[in-house]
DNA sequence: GTATGTGCAAATGGTTTGCAGTGGG
DNA sequence: CCCACTGCAAACCATTTGCACATAC
């Protein structure tokens, strides 16, 4: 999206890059931290958030930054919308056609310059639903990981 | 939406629905405490926070917590979708038909029990529009006022 | 070699909370 | 009259930033 270009591949960026491409949990910052650090324990995680930051700018991580405190982070940057979890928080993908809404809207838009959209969905996701029904599950909601 | 109650309608909390149902600019928690105060001079900003909560868990008012830092209230209840400006952080109402997705998405959810849905536009607002040719305006982004 | 990046720790900013006193019903 | 509510200030928590040192190129 951006044409700034990062300088430097230092080994931090790289690995936060790399764990970040491997999961699909849609981590916080924090999160994503605890995973880099099995690979690199002294890394810090004013680190973790100013790469975050860059490669967000750069357009190779999404930062998904729907309200409720903490922002996550995508390592798919195809265009995706999500269903949050008004329970514990947890973010999923939802697969399927996107949703291209902008032709029908752009036009009524109190003079706005229109430059993208953003569908949240929320509901009860489905460990949290058997939560109700005292299974056990075993993800971890608070750091997405 | 929930079915609690509050127990008493005090002065502040009178105040605080009124002023916020009076407007139509999505205040911050700390524009709609400045516009209170200037009511109730010795009211706290924790009580507004207290009380925009209460009221957003009782369905009276909106909290717009769509990242980018501090949620946005909103006094009409109904809903109703914004957009966004990525320059001054200012958020307007769409007019126009509401967009109802949820029956063709909910299918597809990741087994998802589906509650409802919001979509964000973003864009660059009309102020900000003129701005970029020299013009001035007079609104506050900041605080929303 | 050198500017960019890092680790660390302190600062920031929005929001929440503990507590002692106030007032709505 | 009493318990929910308030004002105040301190605490909280995600994120940002200043600084001295390290390192990618």
């Amino acid at each position: 999206m951006s044409h700034e270009l990062y300088q430097r591949m230092t080994r931090q960026r790289k690995v936060i890059l790399e764990e970040l491409q491997k999961v699909t949990s849609h981590p916080t910052a924090v999160g994503l931290y605890e995973l880099v650090r099995r690979k690199m324990p002294k890394i810090s995680l004013g680190t973790v958030y100013r790469n975050l930051e860059l490669l967000a700018r750069l357009g190779m991580v999404n930062k998904l930054d729907f309200g409720g405190g903490e922002a996550r982070f995508d390592g798919n940057v195809q265009h995706h919308d999500h269903v949050r979890c008004v329970k514990c928080g947890r973010l999923d993908d939802i697969h399927g056609p996107p949703l291209d809404l902008l032709g029908g809207l752009a036009n009524d838009c109190s003079g706005y310059h229109i430059l993208g959209s953003r569908l949240e969905l929320f509901g009860i996701c489905p460990q949290c639903r058997c939560r109700e029904d005292n299974l056990v599950v075993s993800d971890n909601p608070k750091t997405g990981v």
